[in-house]
Formats: C-alpha cells, sequence, structure tokens
DNA sequence: CCCCCTATGTACGCTAACGCACGGACGCGG
DNA sequence: CCGCGTCCGTGCGTTAGCGTACATAGGGGG
C-alpha cells in the first residue's frame, strides 16, 4: 500500500496515501491552539475534529463535584474528537490544549464521510483509536497503583516526546490539575526528580 | 432502518437487522465461560469475539509487579474482542470471566469480513466501542477521586444491572483483586453497606 | 528600581488505605 | 457428626496523600 509523506507534521495526515489526503487537504483549516482553549465540553455537541501539528491536548474527565483527572493526551500523533466517527457526536470528556501550537480543522460532517469510505482514513483513525484505549488503560491502572511521583515521571516523558526541544513551560499548579492531585504533591515529587538530577527547572 | 429482534439474548446481536443477523447466526458458536476462565491474554493473538449472553467478563490490566485492576467490564450488552476489528490482533488488557454463563462465539476472520461491509453490524460495534472508552474514563476517574466503599457501590449496581436476580455470589477475595485493593477493604466496605441495609451476604 | 502578583517551598495534623497477623466461622466431604 | 479448608472479621502499626496555613522568591510592569 502506497504511504506518501506529506509536508505536515501531524502523523496520522502524514501517514495517509495521496488520494485521500489530497481530498482533505483543501477542507483542513489550520488554526492556532493557546494554552488553556477548551476544544470540547461534555454533552456540548462536536463540531470539528482537529490534527495537533506542535500543540497537546488533555482529555479530561471532570466530575460533578469539580475534580478533574486526565485520561489520556493527543499530540501531533494523533487526533482529538474520536466521538465523532465513533458514532455519538458528544463526549463525556472535556479536551483542554495543554501546550499551545496549531493543529488542522476539519468539519463533522466532512470527517464523517470522508470515514465512510472505509479506505485508509478510516483505518488509520481505528488504529490511533485503539492506540488511545490503551493509554486510558494505562491511565486508569496507574492511577490506582503508582505513586504521584512515578506518574508524574510517566507524564513527563510522554510530555517531552512530543515536542521539540527538551524545555516544558508550565505551572505544577496546572499539572497538578490535571494529574487530579495537591499542587504540594507536585512540589515535593517535581523537588526530588530534581535532587537526584532527572531533571531541571524554575520557576514557570 | 428496520430493527429486528431475534431470539438471543445479547443485545448487540438482537439489534441487527434480519440480513446480517442471519449472515452471522451459522457461524455462532454457543460456548460455556466457567468462572475464572481467561478468555485473552496480554501480548496472545485473539481468535475469537465473545458476545456474552449470561456471562459477565471483566477486562484486566495487570502491571509488571502483578497488581492488577478492572479497567471495564463487559455484559450482555457488548462485545468482548474490540481490538480484533480496531486494528491490533493483540489487547493490552487480558479478559476473564468474572460470572459464569455463556457466550456466542464468532472465529477473528468472519467478524473482520462482516465489520469491513461497513453496514449495520460496524456503526453498532463503533458505538458500543464508544461506550466502553466512556467505562474507562469513568474507572480511571474513580480511582483517582473516589473512596473504596464508593467504587465497591459503583461495581455491584453496575453488576446487578447485567444480573437476571439480584443475586451475586462471588468472594471478597475475587472483588478486591478486580479493584485492585485489599481484600480486608472489602470487607470493611462491605460490612458497612450491609449495616446501612443496603445490602445483605453471607460466605461466599 | 521597587513593588506586587504569582509561583514555589515548607510545616503540621488528619484520614484512607496498606501490610501483616491472627481469630473465628461457615460449610463441605468423609 | 466431625474435621479441615476456605472465607470472613478484626486489630494492630505504617504510610501516602490530603487540607490548610503561611513563608519565600522570582520577575514583569509601573
Amino acid at each position: 500500500m502506497p504511504v506518501v509523506h506529506h509536508p505536515t507534521q501531524n502523523h496520522l495526515l502524514s501517514a495517509l496515501p495521496a488520494e485521500e489526503f489530497g481530498r482533505l487537504s483543501e477542507r483542513l483549516e489550520l488554526v492556532p491552539m493557546r494554552l488553556g482553549d477548551a476544544l470540547y465540553e461534555p454533552g456540548r455537541q462536536l463540531e470539528h475534529a482537529y490534527f495537533p501539528i506542535s500543540a497537546i491536548v488533555s482529555l479530561l474527565y471532570v466530575t460533578r463535584t469539580g475534580a478533574s483527572s486526565e485520561i489520556a493526551g493527543v499530540g501531533p500523533e494523533g487526533i482529538v474528537g474520536i466521538p465523532l466517527f465513533m458514532g455519538g457526536n458528544t463526549t463525556p470528556s472535556s479536551a483542554v490544549v495543554r501546550t499551545a501550537g496549531h493543529a488542522y480543522r476539519l468539519a463533522r460532517r466532512l470527517l464523517a464521510e470522508e470515514f465512510m469510505r472505509g479506505g485508509a482514513v478510516q483505518r488509520l483513525l481505528l488504529t490511533y483509536t485503539q492506540a488511545l484505549i490503551t493509554q486510558t488503560c494505562q491511565t486508569a491502572a496507574c492511577n490506582r497503583h503508582h505513586s504521584i511521583e512515578q506518574q508524574l515521571s510517566r507524564w513527563l516523558l510522554w510530555t517531552v516526546d512530543r515536542l521539540p526541544t527538551q524545555q516544558l513551560t508550565m505551572t505544577q499548579d496546572l499539572v497538578a490539575s490535571l494529574l487530579g492531585v495537591r499542587r504540594e504533591s507536585i512540589t515535593e515529587a517535581a523537588g526530588h526528580l530534581q535532587q537526584i538530577g532527572l531533571i531541571r527547572y524554575r520557576r514557570g
């Protein structure tokens, strides 16, 4: 099967054969994503799918009492908006931009049409969905069994794998609310990781 | 769209139109499922999908150190073997029979073929997959934020919803290993639930 | 250059859950 | 009816993480 690479930084898009990519490329809009932007909120109708280029997006599950936790993350390797082609038009989780950057945006109807053709687009999206399921399973297991320091480490490794540099700008407060723990616990864990020389950081 | 009900206790199968169900019904094998049977183990190639009728199956994620936790459950409303049509032929989780009963079994190739036709089978399977994702998200969030008693309650409610009677035969030890907690913690939580009159139980 | 806002560090008591150890009780098989 | 294995209850001490409160420190704007 011919796999052609295109000048796109999103791995899903660049793995598409020329034909499919050609159909889609005219419909893709390049949009900026600012830190904290909420792409989806639970219950709301989804209107677009997003293919991150340089941005990273968190899928958050927020309980009725306001406690939240990150279920999974999506970077340039994936797509935000899986429910659009899986069936429901809403999602139980919200999607928040965790690292600013850009993404290609595609309207709901166009994605659904292309998915229904059943070609490479469908196959790629389903495979990625399977990978995302795997990620949520890991998250669930980590939430039960691992210490905060372990979870922070996992989170950091996952994140720098998706960044151009090894540097990351983010407050401890934000990390804490993503992991669903106290800010002070992050201070402690990050302090320890720094002390044993695995990371360096300063304000911000 | 015509939805015809068939003499099948599996909700996915009975929601199929007559044509699709007809094609599949000859290929379905009725198999018994005993408590503790391992349908899948991580890394192993999957050979069959299972449509539970009366049985309930746990999807477990087991860490390298042996600690495990239930990611999701599958009863008569669903199917075990989602990776078969999503792409990968292996799964990161294992599947274990948690309540004995029966299921219809379908060979990998046949399920894939039917899925590729893109009709009602595909639509139903994808919608169910979306539902399962939702369930795993909830599990992840519960694992982080809720007490053991809350999680036990959720688990019990989910389970009796999928049983013919309100009765459930299971050792505390097994429940504990599913939830990924100590057996003693279950004793305590179950004892309290009994004390305030929400449940009754005895040995087994 | 200084001030203030925000982010980070630290300390203390509290609770949920853990690990371990053991006592007791139910119920099945002989 | 008796014994024994399995399952359930309980009681320790220990620990990770929480909630709260408050003390520093960096750094951008006036």
